[in-house]
DNA sequence: TATGAATGAGAGTTCATTCAT
DNA sequence: TATGAATGAACTCTCATTCAT
């Protein structure tokens, strides 16, 4: 390809990072409706109209934001489930890597969180049925994990679509406390065992020894 | 009392109950920043200037939405949790009563899911927090009776509110899942038992057989 | 007159009078606009209909008040003029009585100096046409009493109109900052014989001794 | 400078002035309540949203009107003031320039005598504060130039305040009457022999010789 | 291509006035 | 006659989006 273009093409890309950046941190802090697309532009340092020659609305803007981490840990996640064998232990992987993701990016999972739950009716598009897509990905790369410890009977026979839903809640609801906390006093990972404790035990076989390794 | 003032007070309650439940049902369908006052005020059947004589603002409709009805579901959650002895029944009767309080309050638990984990960031207010408190308060009751089955030695060591909080995550994901379906194939009282299973195992000494009685 | 329709209309008048008290008040502490009409029935312990069965508008009200006051000025200048016999000394009087009176009605001449100069562009009806003529029959007894002063050779050659608008002008702006000031740090009354000094040596003869009377 | 730069402040201060006029002609002619942002917008041919982009909000579009002209009309009295000598034609200029600036200003100087005497009470702001200083700087301008005088022994012994404060008044209910008048059957300018004789016969001594000198 | 001034519909809120009780 | 709840037009101000430069 063209040097020139791909040069253009990098630097396209930057500038498109710079706003979503920007606009990351603020719909972060106060939230989509409260975020003029003046304050967005202003953060990333461009005129309004070139924001627009970026994404079509405020929307897509959000959309974007939401889309690309949501891939990002997706990404992630299957890495990470890869590296384990049973069920067990990639449904632990699952939980860690995700807990450790909203540690990481804070901002983002007070906008992840939001979105999961709250401005879902606001905003009805095109855009808004792929991020609840990618969401019910995730939903459903954990229910399949599920049904496989079924098959194998180290689970009991649940739903594993509703058992996986639940664990998704678990994880937001804890989220989304330690994020309203201004100093958390501790790690969110430090809720890891926790919750794989319960949900584990939660969905294992009575019989079986409930067995959870402790990472340290 | 004045008989007349009665129906007056009758009156005003009604007129005040018509506006709330057409408020309900819009934030419900559009969220809080989609709905105008205008479309309120029609769907109440008031002129603009009548809804302002029962509420200063349209945070205060909001707010008083949600307060009502977390006052209503405390109370039947009090209720319903004294008629039962154990700690683990006393959770069963909290996942059964707030299961089918949402069943049969689907618009307003559409608005009490979103504010739960959503809305915070944007509305804080003298309001806010009161409402934020009705919500932590529902944590607490939940993290006292694991304390209590704690100390009964029915329960593993945990984190009392920590645990409480993933239940309260469970029950929401669960709900907003059946809230999205637009008809929902089976009622949100059906998901009861694998939540109340799930927590329960997941929280009980492993020793103890895990007992869960069927609610017919 | 039957009795009872002398008792009524009696009554009648007492609450007319309630009214403008409490609109006195209030429009003297916030002006016209900002003052309400439910603000002046509650102030006057009415229901706003009643106070709509009194007085057909807000402005009306409004222009009540000024008449009645001004009027009452008016009767109070006629009588105290009558009582001196030099067009000096008329106006030393003039001078007097107004100060006096605005001393003892500092409210209603927040108002008076406000409608005089600010208020009488966005208050246009027939009633503000009658403010303006008592405000103007003023002007124009002043105006008399000099051509009469320009009769006698007391006074010099000048516009007799032009010079009663003078003195009215030198009264507004001292009662305006005067009123302006929380606690005036001297009576009104005292800028009296500045006021008449300055305006009688302005207007009199340059040959005759200028004698202003000391009122103690 | 950049000559784009210049241009564009050019053009920027145009159309402020031009938003300024539309505003000074519609205050002038219904007051400030009675003007509506949405007739300002019309009159200076703007959409709304573009008026809030030179003025934050319709108090600041009055008070830039009011200072604008206030100061213009102080840096023309302080020039003028400056080219004679005695405290009498100093006083005289004053005179003479308020009322020249008035009979070319007559819009402003219809929103300036309201501002001066009755505004105060319904608009208290950190603006409102600014003008009124404005107004009362004119007053000390004259208040020092009696004290010069009576320093001088041209001036009888008075409060240089307060007779400032009543040429004030006399200059302002003179202009008053003429604004009203749809069709001033004489100029403005021509009032100005009877104020000053008035006022300087009113503040001389008594044995000197009045003479005021007749400009042409 | 980048700009940011201009747009104008629409927001929440107020309040003088009316009228059924 | 007295009431005060109801009215709804009008208010000030915001902001996502467009488009001439």
């Amino acid at each position: 390809m063209d040097p020139r273009t791909k040069r253009k093409q990098r630097e396209y890309e930057a500038r498109r990072q710079e706003i979503l950046s920007a606009a990351e941190c603020l719909f972060s802090k106060n939230g989509f409706f409260k975020t003029s697309m003046a304050e967005i532009a202003q953060g990333a340092q461009f005129a309004m109209g070139t924001v627009y020659r970026f994404f079509k609305s405020k929307e897509e803007i959000y959309i974007s934001i939401v889309e690309a981490k949501v891939e990002e840990l997706a990404e992630l996640l299957d890495e990470e489930i890869a590296l384990v064998k049973t069920p067990s232990d990639k449904i632990q992987a699952f939980i860690r890597v995700k807990l450790d993701y909203a540690d990481r990016h804070r901002d983002f999972f007070r906008i992840y969180v939001s979105e999961w739950s709250g401005y879902e009716w606001t905003i009805k598009s095109a855009f808004g049925e792929r991020v609840w897509k990618l969401y019910m990905a995730q939903v459903d790369l954990v229910a399949d994990l599920i049904k496989e410890g079924i098959r194998r009977k180290e689970f009991r026979k649940i739903d594993p679509k509703d058992a996986a839903l639940a664990l998704h809640g678990m994880l937001n609801s804890t989220m989304y406390v330690w994020i309203l906390q201004a100093k958390p006093s501790e790690s969110l990972i430090d809720k890891r065992n926790l919750i794989s404790t319960l949900f584990l035990n939660g969905i294992q076989k009575e019989s079986k020894p409930s067995y959870i390794r402790r990472v340290v």
